[in-house]
DNA sequence: ATGCCTTGCGGAGCAAGA
């Protein structure tokens, strides 16, 4: 994507969050997305791997520094930046006892805070899986409600695995009482929207069938039986400055692709 | 149809994803 310049002459940061399921099998496409659409800011989950397996050489050589929070196997969440990188803190605050690699947050650009999350997908809806995921996002609303009162802008971009309506679900009855759908984890994701979070696609492209997932199943991308899974979520400080957001759905149409594609926000500079 | 793909792990066939 081509960096515009506002009035004043400064480039405005675009900032992408991408399941790239596997930073190893994806890397390849990963490396051919940044070097094609240039975002400033790159927010990535389900990296699969610990800290030391994660490809910081291939995609430093890129211009981007790393903050990686990684995990053996499962799960994982990165944050690349073109824009600097500093005051990384690693894991969502409010249960010590989870050790699950879902949440990092930096500062890049010297006062844009952003958040790489990966939460809980909790399937099946009636196993222990569902109530993690409901406490996780509780959690979540929690601590967006102290980054929501800083000075500065923040993006919580991610994998939510929340369809927020049943116009982000190519088949909404199907998908009614499926944990990404169900009104307990709509009603969470909405408690998000009620701290001042604006979601950056949902207001930027208001109508149904703007996906970020196809499964690998059952033809799903060629029949475009997509769900909106994967959202960027704005401060009030940072929705003040939003110029644009979109879904770049090349990279699932691509040999060897994620199930998900990448979603990006692009922010005004400071007045 | 708890399958249909894809990945990690480990070296066969699960578990997990959404």
């Amino acid at each position: 994507m081509i960096l515009i310049a506002n009035t004043n002459g400064n480039p405005m940061p675009t900032i992408a969050t991408w399941n790239v399921n596997s930073i190893k099998a994806r890397l390849p496409a990963v490396l051919r997305w940044l070097e094609r659409a240039r975002p400033d800011v790159a927010l990535l989950q389900e990296i699969k791997t610990v800290d030391d397996g994660f490809p910081e050489q291939e995609i430093g050589d890129l211009g981007y520094a790393c903050a990686v929070h990684g995990q053996k196997t499962y799960n994982g969440v990165a944050i690349l930046s073109r824009l600097g990188l500093e005051d990384v803190t690693r894991g969502l605050p409010g249960d010590d006892g989870d050790d699950q690699a879902r949440y990092i947050e930096a500062v890049v650009g010297g006062t844009l805070r952003v958040a790489s999350i990966y939460l809980p997908n909790g399937n099946p809806a009636d196993s222990p899986k569902f109530p993690y995921k409901l406490a996780w996002m509780e959690r979540l609303r929690a601590h967006a409600a102290g980054l929501a009162r800083l000075d500065e802008p923040v993006v919580l971009g991610g994998d939510y695995n929340v369809c927020p309506t049943d116009g982000d679900v190519y088949d909404p009855a199907g998908w009614r009482d499926d944990a990404l759908c169900r009104p307990d984890s709509r009603e969470r994701f909405r408690a998000l929207l009620h701290l001042g979070y604006t979601d950056a696609i949902a207001v930027r492209h208001p109508r149904p069938g703007v996906y970020t997932f196809w499964d690998y199943q059952g033809g799903a991308w060629q029949k475009d039986n997509g769900l909106r899974i994967d959202h960027l979520l704005l401060s009030p400080l940072a929705a003040d400055r939003l110029e644009d957001a979109g879904v770049d759905r090349a990279p699932r149409g691509e040999p060897k692709a994620s199930d998900h594609t990448p979603a990006w926000v692009r922010l005004r500079e400071e007045a």
